[in-house]
DNA sequence: CTAATGCTTCGTTTATGATCGAAGTATGAA
DNA sequence: TTCATACTTCGATCATAAACGAAGCATTAG
């Protein structure tokens, strides 16, 4: 990192994909693990503890440890509101750019975030689920309620989220997209949602890649069931 | 420019020393030329040039063009307080980083500013005269007044001012220094004094560089008229 | 007109830093 | 203890973009 200003740092931190990928996802609030971060952003584990060295040094992250996990979140809500407050300059600049997002458009389309459903499917189901009242989203919260319409919705499916509610994991949470900066859903049944996918045959994970592929019929039965409203 | 949430481009513009540079001396309100913001960043032309493609290009700045002249400015007030955050976010996490600021040293001492003193002693000189009254700080305003015992003491170095209030171009004005986010004297009194430290014999400018070297004499006697208040 | 200034474009060099493979450390599980 | 997981460090490769020289375009001055 060069010379320069006291913002120079700051921006070039921001400026690297992988690490904006990575605050991006901090956003949420929560606190990731650099396993997370690293399949986040669509890099190796090693290159990821280089980007949080240099994060953590420029003070925008912390870490603390618990076992063997490191977990990290922004460093304090002035980091949120700066990322806040580029994320809106930029959508206002009209920076959509090409919106490559991650190495592939396959990436972009459907990827597993951890262990729920992101990209463009993902965010569309969950824009779906809200629209129709299935999931109420809560004021200023990553939480989500499960209205009791969704619950009916979920058992349709043939989903049983009687075990999910015993866990102290959230049922429902969002989650932020990196590649849409929308958000999907994560939280217990958005993990649930995902295993029916490849427990129906709809879709499959490549192997050793983040990319969720989805069969012809599988994709229009997804579409079918999680239709974007016009 | 690599890929990524929006965020990026933003990140990686002002990442750049050099433009962080342009963006910075631009932060003092004025409309500057590619030469100035050349100047400023301590690049030759043809850099600046790209640089200032990309800027406007990431809709950071805005070019109006005069005559042969092309003025750039910051894009909209959003931009400024965007700056301003990140200024302030770093002065907090205590990037004050090494503040090698220019190429060299000698740059970061004493230099041109387009045509006044720039660097510290440049920041010097302003404190001085600012703190002992002789110039009076407007609010919200990067222009400065010339108060009378200020007069006298111009007029007691030897300098006619009387000529410089014929012109058009403000006699004193703030200009901001880069390496230093402080202010420094600009204006038509800023190019006199220095004109007067060249014909004094105290400091003479290096050929083809920026640079301002002053003499052993001509620095005590620079720093006898213009003490630093503790 | 010519000359000069202000800036841009082109092409090349160079340096920085992002990336990953391989190996190492630390913590917890069996 | 031994193995597995989670992460870090080291070393090398490679891609990007910053920088400048040289030449080109545009505008104004003389």
């Amino acid at each position: 990192m060069k010379e320069g200003p006291d913002i120079t740092l700051l921006g070039s931190l921001i400026g690297d994909p992988a690490r904006a990928n990575m605050l991006t996802a901090l956003m949420s609030g929560k606190a990731l693990t650099a396993s997370e971060l690293a399949a986040e952003a669509g890099i190796t584990l090693q290159t990821t503890s280089a980007h949080l060295g240099k994060l953590e040094g420029g003070g925008l992250i912390r870490q603390r440890k618990q076992g063997r996990h490191r977990y990290f979140t922004l460093a304090d809500e002035d980091v949120g509101s700066l990322l806040e407050t580029m994320m809106g300059l930029a959508a206002k600049k009209g920076h959509t750019r090409t919106r490559t997002g991650p190495k592939a458009p396959a990436l972009r389309k459907a990827r597993v975030c951890y262990n729920h459903l992101a990209g463009e499917l993902g965010v569309q189901m969950y824009d779906s689920l809200l629209s129709r009242g299935f999931l109420l989203a809560q004021e200023d919260e990553d939480m989500l309620i499960l209205s009791d319409q969704g619950r009916d919705f979920i058992a349709d499916l043939g989903v049983d989220i009687s075990p999910l509610n015993q866990s102290r994991r959230p049922l429902c949470k969002s989650c932020l997209d990196w590649s849409a900066r929308r958000s999907h859903l994560a939280g217990s049944l958005g993990t649930a949602l995902l295993e029916h996918f490849y427990h129906k045959g709809w879709a499959k994970r490549i192997e050793g890649q983040r990319i969720v592929e989805f069969s012809r019929p599988g994709e229009f039965s997804f579409q079918k069931l999680f239709p974007l409203q016009t």
